[in-house]
DNA sequence: CAGCTCCATGATCATTGGCA
DNA sequence: GCAGTGCTCGCATGGAGCTG
DNA sequence: GAGCACTGC
């Protein structure tokens, strides 16, 4: 069906684990934080960054302060004490003569790399204890003029961490996807936009939050990316205007259920108790004869779609169509696949309507749409093609998965009378703007993963990939609307 | 309250009282 | 696919503090 | 020593 279509040239497109740094524990590690792919590393944002540009004179330093000496090693010895804790003391000495231990607990494979005669660089507090000293301080040895240090020596950033993961991986990686593959990060923001708003290009921007060698990089970085993040926010309130033109909807349910049920009754598992208060919110939205607009969002496991299915049901079952649109042709299917047949056997006729279908079989389902033969449709953005035309669309679900798409949906809300919609998305959205949406979109939450689930945390990273808006944009803008 | 992350800490020394 | 070599980075633990 | 890259079977 779609075989012949994964031609994916995009190498940021690729498993995280193509790159180089990251084998398999890291791939299932970043994939914690919703990192997934090459390119999503980008957007792992440091957490916190610490300068350590400037290096210090040992005798200058001062008593609990942070600073980053350089020195040789003049000698290291590993002793144990009374309790049996190992520690490890180094002396370094600076080229100003000045003198500082340098200690680590319970870490005896230091006497390998931190060997006489090594040259250090090493950023921690300085403290005193029978001297001045620092304790496990991020450290590197320095090799000639070898390679400019990654942890010490520079501005450094932190990233967020989950367990097992550690600093210094995590940015050499990010520091090699950005090396090997920050160029083919596509700009995601129109042209004229970015000179109006003096913003940095997408690829500046990534680069100097990531390497900033001084913090005014850091803020015209997060500059540029928090408004790009406002930008597509702005964009969804464009679509309240739309919306708000529209007072009430015919739709309504008017079934007895029964079609629900007989569903129910040929699901092999139970719902979770936050899937049946948010199938109890949309119900109620339904209910009002308004449109309903809402945003579910929930991890990636936790069961969204099951939603997205029980609530289309009982639209049909009040005699109207449902479209449920993904991001991608292997989402699409693989919801048709899942439910399609058993939705058939309890009369739910369904179809799948992705780019890679034959055009014969494309048009049959175009007919079967209008005449209202079809009451489910399962697709991409083969959807929202001027062909398709539904006989009584009740209901636009949209998965959005990464974030494009806010335009996409636009159009296919036109092509029903006033049609409920709701959008699914596994990125939760920043507190600072959700309290600027509350108000235009209603949302719902799932957190409860089903049991047998392992939870997976996503964070607020940034973004994502979302190349396509460029083009939306520009298509918008002939329309003469505004974003 | 639970689950997670982040962050700091880890060492030194001598005291005491009753028993051998 | 596997074995061998050579990189880089490698503590452990308990409390604090945040989010859901 | 773990995890990974790279080489050479």
């Amino acid at each position: 069906m779609l075989n012949d279509k994964k031609v994916d040239k995009n190498p940021l497109k690729e498993p995280v684990q193509y790159l180089k740094g990251v084998g398999p524990k890291w791939a299932k590690l970043l994939e914690k934080f919703g990192i997934t792919e090459i390119g999503d590393i980008f957007f792992h944002i440091p957490r916190i960054y610490i300068d350590r540009a400037t290096i210090s004179k040992i005798e200058d330093t001062m008593i609990g302060e942070r600073a980053t000496i350089l020195g040789e090693v003049l000698s290291f010895e590993s002793k144990r004490t009374r309790k049996r804790i190992e520690i490890q003391t180094a002396l370094l000495q600076d080229e100003s003569g000045g003198l500082i231990f340098i200690k680590w607990f319970k870490q005896p494979y230091l006497k390998k790399v931190v060997k006489k005669g090594v040259t250090v660089m090493a950023s921690g507090e300085v403290t005193f204890f029978k001297g001045k000293q620092m304790v496990h301080p991020d450290f590197e040895i320095i090799t000639d003029e070898k390679a400019n240090p990654l942890h010490t020596g520079r501005i450094v950033p932190f990233y967020p961490l989950t367990e097992g993961m550690s600093q210094k991986r995590i940015r050499r990686i990010i520091d090699n996807g950005i090396t090997l593959y920050l160029d083919y990060l596509k700009e995601t923001l129109p042209e004229w936009l970015i000179k109006d708003e003096e913003l940095l290009s997408i690829t500046e921007a990534i680069n100097k939050i990531h390497k900033p060698l001084t913090f005014d990089d850091v803020n015209q970085a997060k500059k540029r990316l928090i408004f790009e993040e406002l930008f597509y926010f702005e964009l969804l309130l464009a679509l309240r205007k739309k919306r708000l033109k529209i007072r009430k909807t015919e739709i309504k349910i008017r079934g007895d259920g029964s079609l629900l049920h007989n569903f129910m009754r040929l699901l092999p598992f139970d719902l979770t108790r936050d899937q049946e208060r948010v199938i109890k919110e949309i119900k109620d939205d339904f209910l009002s004869g308004k449109p309903m607009h809402r945003m579910l969002q929930g991890d990636v496991g936790s069961g969204k779609t099951i939603v997205a299915i029980i609530i289309s049901l009982m639209i049909i079952e009040s005699g109207y169509q449902v479209a449920i649109m993904a991001p991608t042709e292997i989402l699409a299917e693989q919801h048709y696949l899942n439910v399609g047949k058993t939705l058939k056997s309890i009369g739910v006729e369904n179809a799948l309507l992705i780019g890679s279908v034959k055009a014969r079989e494309k048009k049959k389902i175009y007919e079967s749409l209008e005449k209202g033969e079809i009451d489910l449709i399962f697709g991409t953005h083969a959807l929202i093609e001027d062909v398709v035309q539904f006989k009584n669309l009740g209901l636009v679900i949209v998965d959005e998965q990464h974030r494009f798409g806010v335009l996409q949906r636009a159009k296919l809300l036109e092509k029903g009378e006033a049609p409920h919609f709701l959008v699914m998305t596994a990125t939760p959205i920043p507190r600072t703007l959700s309290i600027t949406l509350y108000g235009d979109l209603d949302i719902s939450v799932i957190k409860e993963m089903p049991p047998g689930r392992k939870e997976i945390v996503t964070r607020w990273t940034g973004e994502k990939n979302r190349t396509k808006i460029y083009d939306f944009i520009k298509k918008k803008i002939k329309e003469g609307e505004q974003c």
